[in-house]
DNA sequence: TACATATAATAAGCGTGCTTACTATTCAAG
DNA sequence: CTTGAATAGTAAGCACGCTTATTATATGTA
């Protein structure tokens, strides 16, 4: 139990995270797509027209977060805002072309950030990490967002 | 190879970063102490005096952020800033008696939100996830900055 | 129908990271 | 000693997350 690390987690996590958001954002560049808009791009080429409301349960992240990060999705062309003749509240969400165009080379760029973060790990470790990941999220996320989090599975993530 | 999770890597870093984040931050509000003000109380916990340039190399993060980060934490009362007579460009950097005194309970804090996270999870595996964490830092950390690193790991890190 | 409540989106302002640009100081050559 | 490069720190302004509060629209109930 000495020294196996464990009080190194939250410090390894946030290094990883930061690491790994910067190597794809260094490849990203060139297209002016940060890591944080590519998540969102995802989902909106998965459920083209969907709301910024729903955009922001399936991230997990607060709808003015949405909001905002939208703004500077649309003025760098990436995404569209419709109004919604049914609901006028809604903004319902549409991916460009320049988006659609885009979405196979960044996803297959951002395979490579992660082929080259386990560079040297085994298919077994590979695994393990996958899945005591999936079980750190399960542990930290509440109850109550369970119902969301279902859903969230269900529709599937990539990339 | 087909479905086994590694194209959700980023994805899934970036939740349990956020997760664990946001989870040690509602046990440390009380305190004012946010995440990131933690990395830093650590380090200048096991090196009172440092430069800013010095914390800067450690965090790995930018001289400009640590001189905003540590504004904020002079501010909540958390470190002192002291001129060094030896260089006048320099400002060493002291932990106060308040984060003296907080820095053994916000460490089992941490401690506590490491284990909810790794709830189910059996030390095996929880081996390989510290292990391949840390593979995954080595092979983004870039050439040139290998002997900070060294020097870095040197130091230990805790918590 | 009218009013209270709920929901979708946004505004304002903060924390923590960044890039770029600046000042103050030190150090290395000449 | 003087000049030029390097180093420590900061300022300004941006991205992306947050909390809190506001506006517009829907919806449920008296």
């Amino acid at each position: 139990m000495v020294s196996d690390g464990i009080d190194r987690l939250g410090f390894l996590i946030h290094d990883v995270q930061r690491l790994m958001r910067k190597r794809f954002e260094a490849r990203a560049s060139g297209l002016g797509l940060s890591s944080a808009q590519w998540r969102l791009l995802v989902r909106v080429a998965k459920e083209a027209g969907v709301a910024q409301a729903r955009l922001a349960e399936l991230l997990e992240i607060e709808p003015i977060s949405v909001s905002r990060l939208v703004d500077r999705m649309e003025e760098g062309g990436w995404i569209e805002r419709r109004s919604d003749a049914a609901d006028r509240r809604v903004r319902m969400i549409f991916p460009t072309e320049k988006a659609n165009a885009a979405y196979a080379d960044v996803k297959s760029l951002a395979g490579e950030v992660y082929e080259e973060s386990l560079s040297g790990v085994s298919p077994e470790d590979r695994r393990v990490l996958i899945q005591v990941l999936d079980v750190i999220v399960q542990n930290l996320t509440d109850g109550e967002a369970s119902s969301l989090e279902k859903i969230k599975s269900a529709e599937g993530a990539a990339a």
